[in-house]
RNA sequence: CGGGGCGUGGCUCAGCUUGGUAGAGCACCUGCUUUGGGAGCAGGGGGUCGCAGGUUCAAAUCCUGUCGCCCCGACCA
């Protein structure tokens, strides 16, 4: 491709807003071009690595036999009606109209289809296991779109549909799903990890997580320094501590009522009667499916609320607004606690609260608290896991230290089960000529995220260092001045020789200065460079490796032979 | 959805407080010079100042509304 020709509008500067470094280079590269929030055009560059990790993605899933097709975007409101999600999908969905009334929505996932696809047309277990994916646009109208094409509300995605017979069947694709993912992170040449994960309303045990290690991600994941435990904060555990709290030494006094003005931080309780954060027991009301619900943690610790939704089986669950509190409690927020409440609302409270042998909690009394309170003596709480774990705490597999790390989502691996299949009446006949349900899985891949990812990860104060797999070009030919014959002819008769020997080489041919092809050529980062300058008369050219600047000349005529060697070592260091 | 900020040539921004001929740098076009790290000189084209009302002799500037975009938070597959 002569760049003379190519649309590439390389930017000196983008403005203040575009603030993660794969959204800033992207636009200065001339990759892409904001057309609305959350919502960019590709352009002829930013689209090759889009088509280059895209077809990463479906050489690694035609390898475990799934097959390639096309499902809509525009979806009919019917089909979502029969799973609820129509309704429970919430705001991100975007719902639209035709011009008879109809309901109709573009698709953010495609579970309703592929099901309703597999209903009319498989109805045998001599069908199954099948595995089906898809290339496409997929439309969530986040709340806040941000960072480019990190969280886009239109953005492209490969997402794949298993459908079995059996558990054994879906545990067997799960793992060669789980297997291609990892092939397909390490060919984009990502720092990645596989993390447990929530399942979040979709249910279903042993879903995972791909996670881009980078400081600018938005995912926080715990991970053990010594073993391989590795889960989303969200999800993950510590290993339980209550067996090893203090006893007390000797009878501890009945509860008592103590005031504590404008305390309504565990700090400020902490700091006002003296005791540490971890005596203090924090109390949160949450309401989960319309009921209030108390949750104990230590002062310490934060609450998770997706351990509080999920033990409390609950579709929605979130902090209770002031009003709720009042009315409950009977104080403002700040002073709730487990005994004496207005109302008889279901308490739970974590595991490491029963470690504490004497307790301070709210006393549901404005500006006051109560000592003494013993978990187990004065209240009785239903005990669960409900705390984030924190750093420094125990692994739960292996009880040494937990870290934690920042990574960006690129790819989820999930086992439904039968939920779509049964709410959609999606059945074939077994061997006993019984109907079933299928039993599904379903695999994800933000492939215009993953674009991104690459760059979050291979990045320096010049440009992207675009890994050889993933690059829009393999090499960068520069003719330093078109104007010079003798370097324009070698230049063009190089052009011609890499192109013929299948080659992607991208041939600045603009009649530039040479600074302004040198800082164009970092920023996009094409990882092999060779320039054809003053030494064209003696016939040698020099090559670069963008990613760490090694160099050196190159006789021309050789530059073909050496290429194979140039490529293979581009990535390294 | 709550809080904050910004909308002025293609891009980045100044001008607004205190109303009075719409600016700079980059980019673009022409010519000459230059040609290995974002060149120099000369000339030139291009803007209903987001939109709609209002105040005023006069609005980019003041007021009201509205739309768009960004950031923080809440939220999310």
């Amino acid at each position: 491709m002569r760049q003379k020709s190519m649309l590439i509008p390389t930017l000196r500067t983008v403005g203040a807003e575009a603030e993660m470094a794969s959204h800033r280079l992207m636009l200065r590269a001339g990759m892409i071009r904001q057309l609305a929030a959350g919502v960019y055009t590709y352009l002829p560059l930013g689209y090759r690595s889009l088509a280059k990790v895209e077809q990463i993605v479906r050489e690694e899933m035609d390898r475990i036999g799934a097959q390639e097709l096309l499902l809509p975007a525009l979806n009919p409101a019917e089909l979502w009606q029969e799973t609820g999600r129509w309704e429970n999908y919430g705001a991100e969905l975007v719902k639209l109209k035709d011009r008879h009334d109809r309901d109709f929505l573009l698709g953010p996932t495609h579970e309703e289809v592929i099901t309703d696809l597999l209903r009319n047309e498989v109805n045998s277990y001599k069908k199954l296991p099948l595995s089906l994916y898809q290339i496409q646009t997929k439309f969530r109208d986040e709340r806040r779109p941000r960072s480019g094409l990190l969280r886009g509300r239109e953005f492209l995605m490969k997402d794949a549909y298993s459908f079995h017979a059996d558990r054994d069947s879906l545990d067997a694709t799960y793992k060669d799903m789980y297997e291609a993912y990892h092939r397909i992170f390490e060919r984009c040449g990502l720092d990645f990890r596989a993390v447990e994960a929530d399942a979040g309303a979709i249910g279903g045990k042993g879903t995972h997580e791909f996670m881009v290690m980078a400081d600018s991600g938005e995912d926080t994941l715990a991970l053990c320094e010594a073993c391989d435990y590795a889960a989303n904060l969200e999800m993950a555990e510590a290993k339980r501590e209550e067996e090893t709290a203090v006893q007390p030494a000797g009878d501890i006094p009945a509860p008592e009522k103590a005031v504590t003005p404008k305390a309504s931080t565990i700090e400020e309780v902490a700091r006002f009667l003296d005791v540490k954060p971890i005596q203090v027991v924090k109390s949160l009301l949450f309401v989960a499916d319309e009921e209030p619900v108390l949750v104990l943690v230590r002062g310490d610790h934060d609450v998770n609320d997706v351990k509080v939704k999920n033990v409390l089986d609950a579709t929605v669950c979130e902090l209770a607004d002031e009003e709720t509190v009042r009315r409950v409690t009977g104080a403002p927020t700040g002073y709730a606690g487990p005994i004496g409440l207005k109302e008889d609302v279901k308490i739970l409270a974590d595991h490491a609260v029963k470690g504490m042998a004497e307790a301070v909690v709210g006393a549901n009394e404005n500006e006051h608290h109560l000592l003494h309170v013993v978990p187990g003596r004065d209240f009785e709480p239903q005990y669960a896991d409900l705390r984030n774990v924190q750093e420094g705490d125990r692994c739960p597999r292996c009880g040494s230290r937990i870290r934690f790390a920042r990574g960006i989502e690129v790819g989820h691996v999930f086992k439904l089960g039968t939920r779509y299949s049964e709410a959609m009446r999606a059945t074939f006949l077994d061997q006993n000529g019984k109907e079933q349900p299928y039993i599904m899985g379903c695999y994800g891949i933000g492939v215009s995220r993953v674009v991104a990812a690459i760059i979050e990860q291979h990045h320096d104060d010049n440009g992207i260092l675009w890994p050889l797999n993933v690059a829009p070009f393999q090499v960068h030919l520069i003719a330093v001045n078109m104007k010079n014959e003798e370097q324009a002819k070698l230049a063009e008769d190089l052009y011609a020789q890499l192109q013929q020997a299948g080659i992607e080489v991208l041939f600045d041919d603009r009649q530039e200065r040479a600074g302004v092809k040198f800082k164009d050529a970092d920023l996009i980062g094409i990882p092999l460079r060779i320039t054809v300058g003053g030494k064209a008369s003696e016939g040698l050219v020099e090559y670069k490796f963008r990613r760490n600047g090694e160099s050196g000349d190159l006789v021309a005529g050789e530059l073909l032979s050496q290429l194979p060697e140039l490529l293979r070592r581009v990535d390294e260091a």
